[in-house]
RNA sequence: CGGGGAGUGGCGCAGUCCGGUAGCGCAUUCGCUUUGGGAGCGAAGGGUCGCAGGUUCAAAUCCUGUCUCCCCGACCA
């Protein structure tokens, strides 16, 4: 069984795609770096967005669009900004095709007279439009989420992990103090980690970017970092922290209840269609996909098992009334009546597929008032009797989801550990996970540890922990950061 | 962008060294038998061999270019 994807411990990049792929989630496209997301794949994401624009609207965020195209001189007003992006924008400089001969060509006649930007991020553009909405304190905050497609010119792709297009959310906000766009920024990490933990059941761990890990156009960058089956951490989410530095490039001023012109406080905050890939490496094994309950497409599969046509019909007639009772009890059910597939396909199937709950009926099932439970999470299967099957299904998806954080953060915990010299770290980084030291705080420090190990700071945490001194350098430390190699 | 590997019916592969009628398994369609963990038999359909040039009487096979994917590096969410 499960012939068709590779094991984890074999070759755990294969057994990614293989997974991706078994579960139709997403396909290559004919262009470098970029992937058709298919149905499964989108109502997967769907189901994220679903959550987290519910969790956007509840904080009192609005959506809007902004458009696509970035004129050339906005990347050039913030200067961190553009140095962090020029390496990767695409650039429209033309408007028109012309035919020839078979083919088309771009006609030279139609060079734009100022070159547009695909969005990176938004930044810019939306920074522009803010200043014609701000005048007065009484205009803040403006608090701004978007859901669009940005462009990276990625040299290295992965699917979901890191594409050139991808789908996310861009939450933009305007405020009037430093301190409430501090607590914005903080408000909408919680949101991230609620999010992640509650919904994907995916543990994260939150804090503070060094410098050399910033947003570029940021003066905080603020993270939370997953840790995945093979070892590596996983960035799922960002808020920044930017200051009053989009507000002097593009010149937004309030006029505030003491009658002094002041520039506006800002944060940026996303999520994007990497959290898939972040859903899968979390919880999947060697069968596929598995998906928390939360944000199953499908939650509950029913198959019908029989031998003949008479079977059939009252096996149906059977499972019929079980799909309406979950269906009108607000579970996500399928019934799988297809009669061109065998029960064991189908299985491997919906395996692959991740569908949290299987339900499996047949004639003694028929006879007996019972039905087959299949966990996807655990594989255990279990029969059960019929009587209030709504109800006992409803309890068992709310297990399967807490039982899969509860796994996740097992496997993370046992991962996750204190180094205090060097030597420790240079032998312990080697098996991945994520690693509490010393550092001295420097850029330096940390560029050596990078080179010479491949890890990378991951994040400071916000609480405090106990002082010591640097495993590299021997200076003094305030606290432990968190070091991990990363995707 | 540098190094390595690969691209042949929908999927997985053989054939390439040594040029000579494009094959196998799975999947698909039809029929019969089957159905509690990826069913069996029989028949049928489907490929200008990633793409573009070149060499040749003849190219999946040799040469050049190019695109895409995978792995390793540098860069990044």
């Amino acid at each position: 069984m499960s012939k068709k994807i590779t094991n984890r411990e074999d070759d755990y990049s294969q057994w990614y795609l293989d997974v991706v792929k078994e579960a139709k989630l997403a396909d290559h496209s004919p262009v470098r770096g970029c992937m058709v997301i298919r149905p499964n794949g989108f109502a997967l994401w769907e189901n994220m967005k679903q959550a987290l624009d519910q969790m956007f609207k509840d904080t009192g965020h609005e959506n809007a669009y902004f458009p696509l195209f970035i004129p050339k001189s906005f990347l050039s007003k913030e200067a961190q900004h553009v140095e962090g992006f020029a390496k990767e924008c695409a650039v429209v400089t033309h408007s028109r095709l012309q035919s020839v001969d078979g083919g088309v060509e771009v006609d030279p006649e139609s060079r734009l007279e100022e070159e547009l930007i695909v969005r990176p991020t938004s930044e810019t553009i939306i920074w522009d439009a803010y200043r014609g909405w701000i005048q007065s304190y009484r205009d803040l905050p403006i608090l701004i989420n978007q859901w669009a497609n940005v462009v990276r010119w990625e040299m290295r792709t992965r699917l979901f992990l890191r594409t050139m297009e991808f789908l996310w959310q861009e939450g933009h906000t305007a405020h009037a103090t430093k301190e409430e766009a501090v607590e914005e920024t903080l408000r909408m990490l919680d949101v991230y980690k609620t999010f992640a933990e509650e919904y994907m059941a995916m543990p994260v761990l939150s804090g503070v970017k060094t410098e050399s890990e910033r947003f570029a156009g940021a003066v905080d960058t603020y993270c939370i970092e997953a840790l995945m089956q093979d070892g590596k951490a996983l960035q799922a989410g960002t808020s920044h922290f930017l200051g009053q530095n989009f507000a002097k490039a593009f010149d937004v001023k309030f006029q505030d209840d003491d009658g002094e012109h002041k520039y506006v406080w800002a944060t940026s905050w996303g999520v994007s269609t990497r959290l898939v890939g972040g859903l899968i490496m979390t919880h999947s094994d060697d069968h596929g996909l598995v998906i928390p309950p939360k944000l199953a497409p499908v939650q509950v599969v029913i198959v019908p098992i029989y031998k003949n046509d008479d079977q059939r019909q009252e096996v149906l007639d059977y499972a019929d009334p079980i799909y309406r009772e979950l269906k009108d009890a607000g579970i996500a059910v399928k019934l799988d009546n297809r009669d061109n597939y065998k029960p064991g396909w189908k299985f491997a199937e919906h395996e692959a597929r991740g569908t949290p709950l299987r339900i499996a009926v047949g004639p003694r099932d028929v006879k007996n008032n019972n039905l087959e439970l299949a966990r996807r999470d655990t594989l255990l299967k279990e029969i059960v009797t019929r009587d209030n099957i709504a109800g006992r299904i409803g309890d068992l998806l709310e297990t399967i989801q807490s039982d899969l954080l509860q796994t996740a953060k097992n496997r993370r915990d046992v991962r996750t550990r204190n180094v205090d010299s060097y030597d420790d770290f240079l032998e312990e980084i080697e098996k991945g996970g994520f690693i509490y030291a010393h550092w001295d705080g420097t850029a330096e420090t940390e560029q050596k540890i990078k080179e010479e190990t491949k890890a990378t700071i991951r994040l400071i945490p916000l609480e405090d922990s106990e002082s010591g001194t640097c495993m590299v350098t021997g200076k003094p430390s305030e606290k432990r950061v968190l070091f991990a190699r990363s995707y």
